[in-house]
RNA sequence: GCCGACGUAGCUCAACGGUAGAGCAACCGCCUUGUAAGCGGUAGGUUAUGGGUUCGAUUCCCGUCGUCGGCUCCA
C-alpha cells in the first residue's frame, strides 16, 4: 500500500514544478500580471500607485500595491475591462538590459522597486527578494506605456493573453517582502489559463473544495460545532464525531502498540520552568496560553509533550542502553493560543490533540528507529486512502530562532540523510523550515483534489535531551545522552479528521463510517425486525441505527444517502420472513436481498479491507 | 496580530430607513408506504453585540465579538 508511489511521485512534483517555470501558461501568466499592475496603476494619479512584486502562482498570478485607497472587489468588473483593452491593443513586451543606475532613475518614484534594484545590485537576491547563487543582471520588461523590473520570461505580445480565460479572484492584505513588520500592501490575486474552457474548469474545482469543506460537510454530517459560548479554535464534538476521533485514534494506538511503542499520561498543565529548560518558552511564549499563578509557582497549559516525556524518562530512574529504544507515544490534548486569524475549523484549533511520540534511542539506534517510523506512518496513511505523498527535509535557516550547536545540527542532518538515503526516499530540500532543535522529514500527501496536506514528521533532536538533563549508562559504563526522534503520524485528531472529510467528501470507508448501516423498515409493522436486524448487527461489532420516522422509505433512503451512509438495509414482509435484507449501496447501487448473515460477513470483509 | 469582506429562525437564503418572510429541519396529526423529498397543521427571530444618527434602524455611522479570503505564524 502506501509508499509504493512515494519516489516516483516526488520526482514527479520537482519536474512538474520545473516544466511549468518554461511553460507557456507561465509566460502568460505573470504577463497578466503586468497588464493587471498597468490597469491599476492607471486608476490613479501618476506616481500615487506604488507597485511591489507580481509573479504567476499556481493556479494564477498576483500583484502587491500600496494606493491611495482600498480595493474591494468591486474594482474588479473596470480593471478586468482596462485589462480586456490593454490585451486587444496587441501591445510588445520589449526586454531591455539596464544598469542599476538606468533601474533606479526609471523607478526614483517606486521606492519597493529601488530596494529590488539594490538586492540586484548587490547581487545576492533577485526581483522578488529571494537569494541567488550569481550575480543577476537587471533587465525591464515594457508593454504599452508599463514598464517594471522583471527578469521575464515574457509572451512576445498581450494578445497572447486571452481575456476570456482570465479573472481577478481577491484582494487582501500582504506585508512587503512577507515579512510582518514591514509595510502591509494590497494584492490582487487573479487567475488565467490559455483556454475559456480551462478557467471554467478551475473554477469548477474550487466549486468542488467549496462543496467538501469540512467546515460545512461537519455541519451538515452532525459532526461537530463550534460556539461563541466556549471560545474560538475550541470545536466541540458531537457523539458522531466522537465515535470517529474515538475509532482514528485507537486505529493509530494499536498501530503504534503493535510497532513497539508504548503509551503514556503526562497531564494537561506543566510549570513554566519546564518550557524555559527545554527552550520553547523563549520561542513560542506568544503562542502559549497565559500563566497561571499557584502560591508562588507558575504553570502553563502543555503546549507540546517532549519536555513532558522526557521528563518521564528522566524519572523512571537510571536508564541502561539495553532499554533503548524507548517508544513514548500519548495521545494528548495541548492548548496553543494561535492568533485569531490563524483560526481555520478543525485545521487550525486552539485545543489539538496530537499523536506524539518521542523515541530515545542512541546515536546508532537512528537509522533503525527512522525506518520504524515511517514504515509505520507509509501504513497508516495507506489505511486512510493516501498513497501519493512526498518528503521535505526541512533545515535549519540563517535566522536566529535555531539553537546555536553547530556540530549537533550537523550530526543531526548528517543521520536524518542517512535515515532517508537508507530507506531510499526521494526528498526535497527545505531551508528554515526545521524545528528550532532540529532538522525534520516531513510527509506531505495530496488528498484528491491535489492538495497538499502536511501530515507526518519525524525529527531528530540533539538539543533538547542535553538541555533536560537526559542521560543513559552506555556500554562503556559511562554515562551518555540519548537522542529523541520526534514522531506523529496523523499530526492532531482533530486536523486529521478536517483533512479526512474533506479527502473523502465526507463518504468514509466502512471502518472510519461513525454510522455504518441505516435500517430503512417500508412500515411501521417491519420496526420489530428492523430492531431485531439493529441487535444482531451490533453484536457483531457494526454500528448501526434504525429509521423510524413515519417517513416514506424513499425519504429515509434519502437521508442516509445525505448522510454518505455506506449501507443502507432495506427491510419489508420479504426480508422480515426470510431473514434478509435489502442492501443499497451509497454509490446508488441496488445489491438486492441478502442473508443477514453474508450481510454481516460482507461487512466484515470491508471494514478489514478498508474500503 | 495585520488588511479586506461578511454576520437575519437549527440550516440555506429573502426584505434594506416605516418594528422581518420563504424552503428545508423541528413538533403535532393523517397516510403504512419497496430504493433520493407523501399530505395538512403548529411553533420558531431584542435581525451577533454595545453605542450613535433619526420621529422611526435589521437597513446608515462607530466600537466590540465572531466567521470567511489572504498575509504573518505553526514547537
Amino acid at each position: 500500500m502506501g509508499g509504493r508511489f512515494l519516489f516516483k511521485e516526488c520526482r514527479m512534483a520537482e519536474k512538474k514544478k520545473e516544466k511549468y517555470e518554461v511553460s507557456q501558461l507561465y509566460k502568460v501568466r505573470h504577463s497578466a500580471a503586468h497588464v493587471m499592475a498597468q490597469a491599476v496603476t492607471e486608476m490613479f494619479e501618476p506616481g500615487d500607485a506604488k507597485v511591489a512584486i507580481g509573479p504567476p502562482i499556481e493556479d494564477g498570478f498576483y500583484y502587491d500595491f500600496e494606493l491611495p485607497r482600498q480595493l474591494t472587489p468591486d474594482d474588479f468588473p473596470a480593471i478586468e475591462k482596462r485589462m480586456h483593452e490593454i490585451i486587444k491593443e496587441g501591445h510588445d513586451f520589449k526586454k531591455q538590459v539596464v544598469s542599476a543606475k538606468e533601474a533606479k532613475a526609471e523607478f526614483k518614484d517606486q521606492p519597493y522597486k529601488l530596494e529590488l534594484v539594490e538586492g540586484l545590485e548587490e547581487g545576492d537576491e533577485d526581483e522578488n527578494g529571494e537569494p541567488l547563487a550569481e550575480k543577476p543582471e537587471i533587465s525591464f520588461y515594457t508593454h504599452d506605456g508599463f514598464t517594471d523590473l522583471c527578469r521575464g520570461p515574457h509572451v512576445a505580445n498581450t494578445s497572447e493573453i486571452n481575456p476570456d480565460a482570465l479573472k481577478l479572484m481577491s484582494v487582501a492584505g500582504a506585508y512587503w517582502r512577507g515579512d510582518e513588520k514591514n509595510q502591509q500592501l494590497q494584492r490582487v490575486y487573479g487567475t488565467a489559463w490559455e483556454k475559456a474552457d480551462d478557467l471554467e474548469q478551475y473554477l469548477w474545482r474550487l466549486e468542488e473544495a467549496k462543496k467538501r469543506d469540512h467546515r460545512k460537510l461537519g455541519k451538515e454530517l452532525g459532526l461537530f460545532y463550534f460556539s461563541d459560548d466556549i471560545g474560538p479554535g475550541l470545536p466541540l464534538f458531537t457523539p458522531k464525531g466522537e465515535m470517529m476521533r474515538h475509532i482514528m485514534e485507537e486505529y493509530v494506538r494499536e498501530t503504534q502498540t503493535r510497532y513497539g511503542y508504548q503509551h503514556v499520561w503526562t497531564g494537561h498543565l506543566a510549570k513554566e520552568e519546564l518550557y524555559k529548560k527545554s527552550g520553547h518558552l523563549a520561542n513560542y511564549e506568544d503562542s502559549m496560553y497565559p500563566p497561571m499563578e499557584d502560591d508562588n509557582v507558575t504553570y502553563r497549559l502543555k503546549p507540546m509533550n517532549c519536555p513532558s516525556h522526557m521528563t518521564l524518562y528522566k524519572e523512571m530512574g537510571l536508564h541502561s542502553y539495553r532499554e533503548l529504544p524507548l517508544r513514548f507515544g500519548e495521545f494528548a490534548t495541548l492548548y496553543r493560543h494561535e492568533k485569531t486569524g490563524e483560526l481555520t475549523g478543525l485545521t487550525r484549533v486552539r485545543a489539538l490533540t496530537q499523536d506524539d511520540c518521542h523515541t530515545f534511542c542512541t546515536p546508532e539506534q537512528i537509522e533503525q528507529e527512522f525506518t520504524l517510523a515511517l514504515k509505520l506512518i507509509r501504513e497508516v496513511l495507506g489505511r486512510y486512502h493516501f498513497d501519493d505523498y512526498r518528503v521535505d527535509l526541512s533545515l535549519r535557516g540563517d535566522d536566529g530562532k535555531y539553537v546555536d550547536a553547530p556540530e549537533k545540527w550537523q550530526a543531526a542532518e548528517a543521520a536524518l540523510r542517512s535515515a532517508l538515503d537508507k530507506n531510499k526516499v526521494d526528498y526535497v530540500e527545505a531551508y528554515g523550515e526545521a524545528a528550532f532543535y532540529g532538522p525534520k522529514a516531513d510527509i506531505i500527501a495530496r488528498d484528491v483534489l491535489g492538495r497538499e496536506w502536511q501530515l507526518s514528521t519525524i525529527q531528530i533532536d540533539f538539543i533538547q535531551p542535553e538541555r533536560l538533563g537526559l542521560t543513559y549508562i552506555g556500554e562503556d559504563n559511562a554515562e551518555h545522552t540519548p537522542v529523541v526522534i520526534h514522531r506523529a503520524v496523523t499530526g492532531s485528531t482533530e486536523r486529521f479528521m478536517g483533512v479526512m472529510i474533506e479527502h473523502f467528501a465526507g463518504a468514509f470507508p466502512v471502518w472510519l463510517a461513525p454510522v455504518q448501516a441505516v435500517i430503512v423498515p417500508i412500515a411501521d409493522r417491519h420496526i420489530e425486525y428492523a430492531e431485531k436486524v439493529a441487535t444482531q448487527l451490533k453484536a457483531a461489532g457494526l454500528r448501526v441505527e434504525v429509521d423510524t420516522s413515519s417517513e416514506r422509505m424513499g425519504a429515509k433512503i434519502r437521508d442516509a444517502q445525505n448522510q454518505k451512509v455506506p449501507y443502507m438495509l432495506v427491510v419489508g414482509d420479504k426480508e422480515a420472513e426470510s431473514e434478509a435484507v435489502a442492501l443499497r449501496l451509497r454509490s446508488g447501487k441496488d445489491e438486492g436481498a441478502i442473508s443477514l448473515a453474508d450481510f454481516i460477513a460482507r461487512a466484515q470483509k470491508d471494514v478489514k479491507d478498508g474500503v
